[in-house]
DNA sequence: TTGTAAGCGTTATCAA
DNA sequence: TTGATAACGCTTACAA
């Protein structure tokens, strides 16, 4: 690697002090225009580029924000990240990404590195297999900015920002029972996930509130890979009086139910009733065209940034935690009466 | 942010030299054993985390590789970073991952951002608005390792790793014409992406070769949105002879012509044919599942990562240029005859 | 308006 | 085996 222009090279070329070159650069006031616009001609000329390294190193401030997901290739995820960098360049941060692969290993690694790269705060979407949340005790203590997104847990105390998983888990059973399904199953993620507990919970709520049998056998969990999914379907499908309707935790666990279910030769949504949760694009290209709940990533990837970058400017240290409501998007997965009445079955 | 602990308060502590408690978390060979015991258990009581900013500054080396994307939630690119991440990691490098949203400017932002950092180097895929290749040539003439993927273009001298676009993009069109579609359209991407030109290419390539006319009506480009794809594959099928196939430049446009083509009432394959390009795992889940064309992304990753590091770590200049065998995967939205055999239909 | 000098947290080069 | 000390490239008092 070739060497890099520096202040000082400037400052020899011009038979200027440094310091009058970092004034020109960060075009401070007390600086004479004509040497300042030498300078910048010559920066221009010799295609000088700060190093941000040295900068960060005296002002303790890197103007960087990390965001941690499980991974990458969900809209979801991609989407809430879109929200982050939106807010964080707004005000002058740049937004470094890393995926933990749902690996907790790689999430404590990735998180080490980023302290250790003193960025100036943290947002992080817990991995499915994060249990011990230790690494996270080591970021509050030392006092740097956290902040919580979608997979977050009691057991970290910083500030949150999730989505209603309660009333959106609430909202995809009733309409459910709505639509005339008897024996609805849950499909879920792993129990140390709260979004699995509250998604769990808005389920039990509304079964309970409609004077549904609940069934034991019909609570079932799966660790959020394609793999477990398919497996825990399968087990759904084949219990001697296997569900009617499916309630999954996200849209992928939803998909590979539909799966099992159409290699049974069974219908949706007339036999079985389908809905997810994401609202993914892959929704609407389905067949059929499955019903989710929808979640607002951008903002949500908005307010974690600003409330990131809110707790970084000021001191402030309070802990805030933002529970955006979701939105029930009704397709044809779940739609049983609309599909009755198109094809004329009798039921 | 409360004061992250320094050598020095560690040397303090123990009275000894910071160079001592620098040499016992390197762990240098010369130095006493106990010394080093004594340093690292303090370290681990006071939580201490090395300062990467001041270590960089001093060694010019960062261990930081970059990767830019244009876009984050495509089965392609997620994977391909985790290929790029498995390398890396191996080699003792961290990984920072940006995406250009498919925006121009995004994109120098996100280079000038990471060469700022100081960034051992850096691995590019280019947005789809990049007609401009200065800020690549800064790079260069910085010295600063480069490694262009997948979205390649020939004004930029670095090394370059990409799919066989041409032999892919034959392939599809071959098969096309095997199953007996005759009049074939490409739905290409923008002129100024090298990877639109070879998918023509091996399409034309394909079309010259087996003598079939070629309509320059059906030779249409987009810019890669969306709303682009639906607009044109509209045109197309709106045409007083619309194709009976089309070879799409990636899935997502193949997408926006399926649906395009079901609207209006037509069958795939039988009346339409449709290939894409990527191999992106909706096209299992799609009705018709859509054929494609697999492209080995881990690998690529891989390569990518190891022709960077390989030039970061040697002073090797030697531009190198990978182009990975592609493989066409033909499922139903193109296999015509095995339409017309299962359905007995007359053609 | 400019320059001098100290310092940010490391590593690296000498001596001791 | 250890300790001074000078870098790394920048900012920031303070002095001129």
């Amino acid at each position: 690697m070739k060497k890099h222009i520096t202040i000082k090279d400037l400052a020899l070329k011009l038979s200027v002090s440094v310091s009058t070159v970092s004034r020109a650069l960060r075009n401070a006031p007390d600086i004479n225009l004509k040497t300042k616009e030498a300078v910048l001609r010559l920066a221009e000329e010799l295609d000088y580029e700060p190093n941000a390294l040295a900068k960060s190193l005296v002002q303790k401030r890197t103007h960087l924000i990390g965001i941690i997901v499980p991974e990458l290739d969900m809209q979801f995820f991609s989407s809430s990240i879109r929200g982050v960098q939106e807010e964080a360049y707004k005000r002058g941060y740049n937004v470094l990404i890393a995926q933990s692969n749902e690996d907790y290993e790689l999430e404590v690694e990735n998180i080490k590195s980023m302290v250790a790269s003193r960025l100036d705060g943290l947002i992080v979407s817990l991995s499915r297999k994060t249990k011990d949340f230790s690494h996270f005790d080591k970021i509050i203590r030392r006092g740097i900015p956290l902040v919580l997104f979608d997979r977050t847990s009691k057991n970290i105390d910083s500030s949150k920002v999730e989505a209603d998983g309660v009333e959106g888990a609430y909202a995809a059973t009733e309409h459910l029972i709505e639509q005339g399904y008897k024996r609805i199953a849950h499909l879920g993620g792993p129990k140390n996930l709260e979004i699995s507990q509250k998604r769990l919970k808005g389920f039990m709520d509304a079964m309970k509130i409609n004077d549904m049998p609940i069934n034991e056998e019909y609570l079932i969990t799966c660790d959020l890979s394609r793999e477990d999914a398919r497996l825990k379907a399968t087990e759904l499908m084949s219990l001697q009086k296997p569900p009617d309707a499916i309630f999954a935790i996200n849209d992928p666990i939803a998909i590979e139910a539909m799966k099992v279910i159409k290699e049974i030769g069974l219908n949706i949504p007339f036999h079985v009733g389908m809905i997810g949760f994401n609202d993914e694009p892959i929704c609407e290209l389905l067949e059929p065209k499955l019903s989710s709940v929808n979640i607002p990533t951008i903002k949500m990837g908005h307010h974690a940034a600003q409330i990131l970058i809110d707790q970084i400017e000021g001191d402030n240290t309070r802990i805030v935690h933002e529970v955006l409501p979701c939105n029930l998007v009704i397709r044809e997965s779940s739609n049983k009466r609309g599909f009755i009445k198109q094809n004329k079955v009798s039921v």
